[in-house]
DNA sequence: GGTAGTAGTGATGCTACTTCACCATGAAGT
DNA sequence: ACTTCATGGTGAAGTAGCATCACTACTACC
């Protein structure tokens, strides 16, 4: 017995983007299986490259975790030789966190493979249906920040 | 120093796309701060209202883990009051995962506010755009099993 | 009725997260 | 200078979600 049989038009798009979601979520995954790395120091690598050198509040602010849980992830990541903690230049109370050679490495793969992904799923769609399509994420992704800032 | 000062069209794409699904990612765990549930014990009674009465072993695929970890999840569901645990009619040794009241009511309210959020989201926007948006999703989802496929 | 497969669980261990307490440093006021 | 308060990081302890492995109970088949 199932509880919605029927399935509104609105509600089967939304589950679409979620689903898109979850198969771009399993090409992570396979990158990660690669690469030895686990999702959250993945992210935080992801945050580092986009960021540069940061203090591991940042880091934390970033990743919207504690700051606690950014330290367990740095044991991690500096144990496998992706990052170190480096002294900050001005301020002796925070480490900069800076990634290793190796670090860089898995920071570029990890965007190419991620450009490469987009590159595959959309670079066969003609351009009118790309900025159709662009613009409706927007649009959307504009509409549920102003949801939540209503109901915040 | 960032590392792609240059973003390609197509990969900003994927971004909007993971943008939403986080934003809706945001918007469930809102539901689940109400009811008190985790993430994972709410995609399981997600499960279990699309499929009905499940044995375990279904829900484990379904869920895509071991079995032995939906034993633990349903062990918090049973002691919340939201499933129980009945015989299986015709198998001895399996059994029957049944919402109960309580667990039924968190379901429809789930699938109400997912229905909502798709409504909220994208009931305003006129319906060519709609079919637009929605044949651009199938076909990328299209195009990505068919990589996946290839790569396997 | 033995043998092989399947459903569920106990034991054990890892990662990711949390809060709380604590220490060291920084910054601001008097 | 000296107190006060805020901030950056970590130790300790606890929770949830996952895994594998070993085991029991049952089913199914020949």
């Amino acid at each position: 017995m199932k509880y919605h049989h029927y399935m509104a038009r609105l509600t089967t798009l939304l589950d679409k983007v979620l689903h898109l979601a979850t198969l771009v979520a399993s090409d992570l995954a396979r990158f990660e299986r690669e690469s030895g790395l686990t999702t959250s120091r993945t992210h935080l690598l992801w945050i580092l490259g986009e960021a540069g050198p940061s203090t591991q509040q940042s880091l934390a602010a970033a990743l919207d975790v504690s700051a606690r849980n950014v330290t367990g992830l740095l044991d991690g990541l500096v144990g496998s030789g992706h990052v170190s903690r480096e002294p900050h230049p001005t301020d002796r109370r925070a480490t900069l966190v800076t990634p290793t050679a190796k670090g860089e490495a898995v920071i570029r793969s990890l965007i190419d493979s991620h450009d490469e992904l987009a590159r595959r799923l959309f670079g066969h769609l003609p351009d009118e249906q790309l900025d159709g399509f662009a613009v409706t994420l927007d649009e959307t992704i504009a509409t549920f920040v102003r949801l939540m800032e209503e109901t915040s």
